[in-house]
DNA sequence: TATAAAATTCACACTTTTCTGAAAGTTCAC
DNA sequence: GTGAACTTTCAGAAAAGTGTGAATTTTATA
């Protein structure tokens, strides 16, 4: 590699600080995992939120022990998502990206909104499904009864959607 | 099988009805399984509500056209969280399930416990981080920096693990 | 415009998860 | 007790999901 002695630029400098990192960024990769957005995205984003400055998609990949491949792809999800933002240095062709400013705002916006879209594919088929059975006979028991479930599932979706629209936000954006 | 005129027990009447269950019961399974819970799970719970009355495993399986063995396994599982119940019928060594009284609550609840596992996770990583720094020398620049960072990420856990506690619940409980 | 360094795409290998079928275990009516 | 009707367990097949390396494309300089 070329010479690198810019600030902050390479190479762990503290063991200690490169364990911390590497080890919350495993966590983070859990956790992305869960949220069904793949583990790199995580450890990406709790690596570069570790990190003081902007960071290469080299250093990454080497750091965290991925492939280059990976690294890019879950680079463009994250800045698509909002979490972090690309930079440039001078006669450097490289990719360098940053956490955003207010990661922790877009981690909740980003959070809510897969919560949300989750809620929503639901929502569609209860539609669908109140939408057919209006169409077929009242006079069955059993489609009645039916209707009435779908009825109080619909209810209970509303809601939710609601609460996730007002109270949360209004309780969650405010902190910094 | 014996005959089976008991009310509301067995075969599907309306070929309507029987669509709109399995349909909803999919669209449950895809909820389920995204919040790591295994499809099954969310088919089954659906099935269960959108079902008038008691619901032997047979029929469970039969219907999603799922194995026994995984309608037996994910059946427990409710169970154990709360979301069905079992019921008995004289001289039928089958077991019969249906869904709690207040499915709502207990989903709500299941979801948020989920949540809070998730979280909680992620806060004994930030705990053990925040205790290998302070033991750390304070005098270097990077893990001043590393440091701050991780205190940072605590007061966001903190902040979310309150929110989780008090208004939510206090929200979502009182709706039936 | 040529070229070299880096980023990106894509086919596929690998890992993990999920489901099933067969066998073993329970339970209850007789 | 015995046997028939169910349920449960478990090994392993099938399916999903992930990540990699090789090849291709992009980009910035000279």
């Amino acid at each position: 590699m070329t010479q690198t002695i810019k600030a902050g630029a390479s190479a762990a400098k503290q063991p200690l600080a490169r364990d911390v990192r590497q080890r919350l960024a495993a966590a983070g990769g859990r956790t992305s995992h869960d949220l069904g957005l793949g583990r790199i995205v995580g450890q990406m984003l709790v690596y570069l939120y570790l990190w003081d400055g902007d960071c290469s998609l080299d250093q990454i990949a080497e750091d965290l022990g991925l492939s280059k491949a990976a690294v890019s792809v879950s680079a463009r999800q994250l800045e698509h998502l909002g979490m972090i933002r690309r930079t440039w240095r001078e006669s450097d062709r490289r990719k360098y990206y940053r956490t955003v400013d207010n990661v922790g705002v877009a981690l909740r916006q980003g959070v809510l909104s897969i919560l949300r879209n989750k809620i929503e594919a639901m929502a569609v088929e209860l539609d669908a499904a109140h939408a057919a059975l209006k169409t077929g006979a009242r006079a069955d028991a059993e489609l009645q009864f039916l209707a009435g479930r779908v009825k109080r599932a619909k209810v209970l979706r509303d809601r939710t959607q609601q609460m996730l629209g007002h109270p949360l936000l209004a309780l969650l954006l405010p902190s910094r």
